[in-house]
DNA sequence: CTGGCTGATGAAAGTAAATTTCATTTCCTA
DNA sequence: TAGGAAATGAAATTTACTTTCATCAGCCAG
């Protein structure tokens, strides 16, 4: 089980293992991931810090339900830019980004420039950010709306096992 | 008469202060954020438990850099279906669903019917996934591949700020 | 082959956080 | 205004995190 000879930044089927526990359930004590990988809970935690410091670990949340905080509304949105100039690209990206409800922007290759996932309280506001972001950014050409109609699968889980 | 004082499920403005800070860190102590909320470290904790017992929180996750496991290409795909027969329909969501190389799955209205959001080690295994999922599936009409070629937003975080 | 260096380990001690207990307060309403 | 449900803070308790330290395995130069 052990790969032994582990170089700088490698990560081993050690850390991949504690990996595949903590973005199911982060919440997960030291002690009882080091019963399931067999490593002593000082390990499992020596392991954890550095994988966070040297940023293989980016982040620790606490997901929760849109519809109870009064947000039923996902949209999923295409959108295409006139122009490529990267000064008018990171414009884009950062009023995106900077929209709060905007959960997720990829810039993409193929039909369309960007996808985003929109999280509202209601069409109104939808309709609020599509004048905020996209009518008056006139480097925006067009956006295609996508509502959601089930959220099927969600989360930010990767698959980890060996390929 | 059943006083309920907070009725059933509501959430007042100290729950949102804290889901505010769990789903920047949920690692942030609960002493932490009694100060940043102003509550005491044991009314914080009732209320982040009953809030996971309610299911507003629906999860703990770390998240981990794709790149850093191998994982480097993000590619969001438009799946068109033939039919909207139920069953069938619930046959493609469990499929999408069951891939561990699907982060997310959304059913849609649209120009579309389901957007998939799909995380791999390569080209060749994206290959793979669409012959498993698409292919083999004749209820898929036909998808559309959108390669992500940056990642400038992610994460399942929320806008709580009142609407 | 040997000795020292590096880096990881487990056990145990020490520190900090989570969780429970309990007496009290608040707010609603009858 | 008295009673009761529900939430609260302080403190005690339990649990988890974090550091310390002695040890061990692999590696490499001498």
């Amino acid at each position: 089980m052990a790969t032994l000879g582990k170089s700088v930044g490698k990560l081993d089927s050690f850390d991949l293992a504690i990996l595949e526990i903590l973005q199911r359930d982060n919440t997960t004590p030291q002690r009882t991931i080091g019963e399931e990988v067999n490593l002593s809970p000082a390990a499992v935690h020596r392991r954890i810090r550095q994988m966070q410091k040297t940023g293989v670990i980016v982040g620790n949340y606490s997901a929760i339900d849109p519809q109870r905080v009064g947000r039923p509304l996902t949209i999923v949105v295409e959108v295409d830019i006139e122009s490529e100039r990267i000064d008018l690209l990171d414009a884009a990206k950062r009023s995106f980004t900077n929209d709060p409800a905007v959960q997720q922007c990829y810039y993409v290759t193929g039909e369309a420039d960007f996808v985003l996932i929109v999280i509202v309280p209601s069409m109104t506001d939808y309709e609020a950010l599509t004048r905020r972001l996209f009518f008056v950014n006139n480097n925006v050409k067009k956006f295609r709306t996508l509502v959601v109609m089930e959220r099927v699968k969600t989360g930010v889980a990767i698959d980890l096992t060996d390929s």
